[in-house]
DNA sequence: AAGGGCTGCAACCGCCCTCTA
DNA sequence: CTAGAGGGCGGTTGCAGCCCT
């Protein structure tokens, strides 16, 4: 007994979507802004379901969109940052603003949890314990478990800090985005474009259509961050990451909910730790992992 | 060369939360 | 206070392209 489905599936388009449709939408997103998603599908004449409005936004025409590899420095931070929450992707795409939470549960589930699984048979082997793999690991005494959970705080925030370094680009964080609400619609307008040119490119040149080669069309500039900063990071203590419901938690790899560790101790201990004076760490790292 | 299995990713589904009337 | 609508999120599926035999 769900909710009723949020359209008449009669009516509805499903399956990908086609350049004009995705033309259709970035018009008229870029004229209204976000939002509003129910009427979106009757205001622009799209056959989809609002919900499919909203997720090709969200994940495929909004500006900022960075498409491809991951990069090392990601591919560490999404270890990390899933040791640290568990599969709640969109708090860990927070923290990569160019990458999706799709995009991100995406390479988890098809890279990074075989490459872990690979180098947890091998440190088994070998007899070293990975951070990938502390989830997996027998429980630890309330002290050992805090001086674990804070080394992976500290190996989030180095790692975030080093990809932003290599990056040389700021970060947004959901308000900063907010905030560069002007900037991003401006920056669509060039997405569309570039989005149907490749698509001309590809009717006339190309053998070799794919999905996937009109999608690389989409991947634009990188505006819609330009709002923030490095010193404006997304905050531990947003609502949305200490959204710890009993769904989220039973979903997490990383038990939160700890032994007689109650969320409310995490929060404020995230709080303290995350912004107090970085001391000690070596220490800190020194007794993580052992 | 062909075809069967595998892989990666876009999109869908359904549950949950929040907001508002 | 409550119910319903809209939006967000994580899990899952379907399919196009690739790879291997």
């Amino acid at each position: 007994m769900g909710r009723p489905p949020c359209c008449d599936k009669a009516d509805v388009k499903k399956g990908p979507w086609t350049p004009e449709e995705d033309l259709l939408l970035g018009s008229y997103i870029q004229q209204h802004g976000p939002g509003n998603w129910k009427a979106v599908p009757t205001k622009t004449g799209l056959m989809r379901c609002s919900k499919s409005c909203r997720l090709r936004w969200t994940n495929y025409l909004r500006p900022g969109i960075k498409r491809g590899n991951f990069t090392e420095q990601e591919e560490r931070l999404i270890v990390h940052l899933q040791a640290l929450f568990g599969n709640r992707w969109a708090t860990i795409a927070s923290y990569l603003p160019e990458r999706t939470d799709n995009d991100v549960k995406n390479y988890w589930n098809t890279h990074l949890k075989k490459k872990l699984k690979k180098s947890q048979t091998l440190n088994q082997e070998g007899g070293a314990v990975t951070a990938a793999s502390s989830a997996s690991q027998p429980a630890l005494s309330k002290g050992r478990w805090e001086t674990r959970v804070r080394a992976d705080i500290h190996m989030a925030k180095r790692a975030l800090d080093e990809a932003l370094a290599s990056q040389d680009k700021p970060i947004g964080s959901a308000s900063a985005a907010a905030a560069a609400t002007t900037t991003t619609y401006a920056s669509s307008a060039e997405n569309i474009s570039r989005l149907l040119q490749g698509w001309m490119e590809n009717k006339t040149s190309s053998p070799k259509t794919t999905r996937s080669n009109y999608s690389t069309f989409t991947g634009a500039s990188s505006s819609a961050t330009a709002a923030t900063s490095k010193n404006s990071l997304p905050s531990v203590t947003d609502s949305s990451l200490f959204n710890l419901d009993s769904r989220n938690l039973e979903g997490s790899e990383t038990d939160l909910s700890h032994g007689d560790i109650k969320i409310p101790f995490l929060t404020s201990l995230f709080e303290s730790w995350l912004f107090e004076e970085e001391e000690s760490i070596e220490e800190v790292e020194s007794l993580a992992y052992v």
